[in-house]
DNA sequence: TGTCACTGAGGTAACGTTTCCGCAACGTCC
DNA sequence: GGACGTTGCGGAAACGTTACCTCAGTGACA
């Protein structure tokens, strides 16, 4: 009958309610089209309201009827339309994600894994796109968003610099991760570079170095500003203080090599030496080595991030801060649905302390 | 009136056509609940239909009553309910993007990338998932995407091992990229890396080098396979053959600078190590320094990917291939653009050769 | 002048779902 | 035994859009 062919459809006069009409759509595997709801009512011999509440765990309908339609639905094995759905409940099961910068691969793409098994798990799903740096994009990417209707948008920062709040132009919720933005009362959350620095501090202090250098990245960036802050604090607690002018340059291993050698020459009785990421590490305790010290036992290395490429691939492997990335994501992505729930969310940051992860390439200070 | 009430609506009997009724909505800001056709359509004095028309860029439609849509539109900063239009059309503007396997975060973010140029610019979105390496989370994915209505799927695969084939499960377009699948017929846009390998091999030949090593990944990895056989094939060409068995391991570099070790003490006469990731060439690199040689005077080094992180931070620089993967997964996405257009894409695999980038760490052999 | 093709425009159904409301049946309480 | 609340279910509207069909007006041509 016309039910099975491409495009056909059950005719309008459906069959009366009263009974099961199966024989008439018997054999109806899944053909062509997607079942819809209306089939499976019709099948089971409901109304389509009855339907919906069966599927969606309304009340208002006997516990019998529901497992009926549950049970043909299982059998033609019918699968809301989530687009005719969103279209009348104003929601759409989606959230953007708007990456600031591609650039920051690495720390983009578990941010944006830990959020999606978050999003997977709300049977969401996470359309993404990014700005490519121009800070014009954002506004525009929120806009196409917010066409799509989507229930709220995550903004994935490159914590360095301060992400363009969009809080206010964009209509549904917005949280900030990874980097701060222009709004203070916007919900970030961030890693706490200053408490991670601090433990590295604490770490090499108590495993007896006292001459500490710090290797770092750009010092216009927010992430090693805030640690180079929790290191000298830390430091200071202890009553020390680096043992070198702090080495600011870009992320570059050929640079962070140079940088080692300067340090090196200048202050030969150096006995540890901080770095801002393990990039910048795993030159530096390459560097290291090849001057004929030993690591760690003349020189402890640590670095930031605990990136397997880098930190594991070392010899020694590199004591190191995992800044829990994934994690992060998805905790960000938490508060999104809380927002979306319509449940109250303070505004500001929240920051994240990583966990020191202990390998070789630092020990005991060499007696 | 009504229409500025948070949800209030317009009265069903609207203004009847015959003149602007725009003092009716005088003032009308734009105020919670973004604008409607309906409203576009009423406030311009014509009917839903036309106004479709206008938008759309029908036919059917006088140039003069379009302009005048059009700028009631703009007026009202209207913008279509994409939600409600795939409702109807069938086709969602989505297409949902398959990431096989997180690890390879930075092979698939570029491909990534390029996809999402061209996915903007059709004015299309994505939905990203990932399944985390779980073969069976792939057709999981594929039904949610169905239930999204999403116009086609772009699977991202590892170039490592088969990717699963699930075009015949899910029943719109799919291209596959970066890797093979399991099914021949499948639409495949791949890296070529036998040809990739074969011009590396040309260009050290070229410079005289005659005793070339290769020190590489996984033997099981196609991509590994492939530039092997392109390696051997080309040197074949010049009546050469490997002058020492392929290392083959893991993709570590911790595993690169023995591999290297060991070689240069076997053969110390090479004088050409290809290696088949720049991340490999980076350590070996680091090794044949260190072990005294010069390079590229005493021995060359060739990358494989033109890895930034890696090619640009040794010393000197890596002499690589650039898979150039912005352009695989652009081209890949204007594959499945054309099948969502009802064009005919011959299946099968097409191989996108790349480029040779030349640095520091080739040159002349020494005399 | 009658016919025909074409243009511009509007009316209406359709998409698949949820929600609001009404209705009948049934049970409970006074 | 009547008033009333609850339960189970269906009808109909609504969401915003596009596709299909109809209809009036216009100009060309026989």
């Amino acid at each position: 009958m016309a039910f099975q062919g491409g495009d056909g459809r059950p005719a309008p006069s459906g069959p009366k309610p009263g009974g099961p009409v199966a024989g008439a759509y018997a054999g109806s595997v899944p053909a062509g089209r997607p079942p819809t709801l209306t089939e499976v009512a019709s099948l089971a011999g409901v109304s389509l309201t009855t339907a919906s509440k069966a599927v969606n765990g309304r009340d208002r309908i006997s516990e019998a009827t529901r497992r009926r339609v549950l049970r043909v639905a299982r059998e033609l094995s019918y699968s809301p339309n989530l687009v005719a759905k969103s279209l009348v409940s104003g929601r759409s099961s989606i959230i953007g994600v708007l990456l600031r910068d591609p650039m920051v691969h690495r720390f983009a793409m578990p941010i944006l894994i830990g959020a999606q098994s978050v999003v997977e798990q709300r049977e969401f799903s996470a359309v993404v796109a990014d700005a490519r740096g121009v800070v014009d994009r954002l506004t525009d990417l929120a806009a196409m968003f917010r066409q799509r209707n989507v229930d709220g948008l995550l903004v994935v920062g490159d914590n360095q610099g301060k992400s363009p709040s969009i809080t206010a132009s964009a209509r549904i919720p917005c949280v900030y991760v990874y980097g701060p933005t222009t709004h203070s009362r916007d919900v970030v959350h961030s890693t706490d570079d200053f408490a991670g620095a601090a433990t590295v501090a604490h770490h090499l202090v108590g495993l007896g170095r006292a001459r500490i250098a710090h290797v770092t990245g750009p010092d216009h960036a927010s992430a090693v500003e805030q640690r180079v802050l929790g290191l000298t604090h830390a430091l200071g607690e202890h009553g020390m203080r680096l043992a070198a002018d702090i080495a600011y340059g870009p992320w570059s291993q050929r640079w962070a090599r140079l940088a080692t050698r300067e340090i090196l020459t200048a202050q030969p009785d150096i006995d540890a030496i901080v770095c801002g990421s393990d990039q910048l590490a795993a030159a530096v305790l390459e560097t290291v080595v090849a001057t004929g010290r030993k690591v760690p036992d003349d020189v402890a290395v640590t670095g930031y991030d605990n990136w397997a490429l880098f930190a594991q691939e070392t010899d020694p492997a590199l004591t190191t801060i995992d800044m829990e990335l994934e994690h992060l994501g998805a905790t960000a992505v938490n508060d999104l649905f809380a927002m979306i729930d319509g449940q109250r969310v303070g505004g500001g940051t929240r920051h994240h302390e990583g966990t020191l992860v202990v390998r070789g390439s630092t020990g005991p200070a060499n007696a």
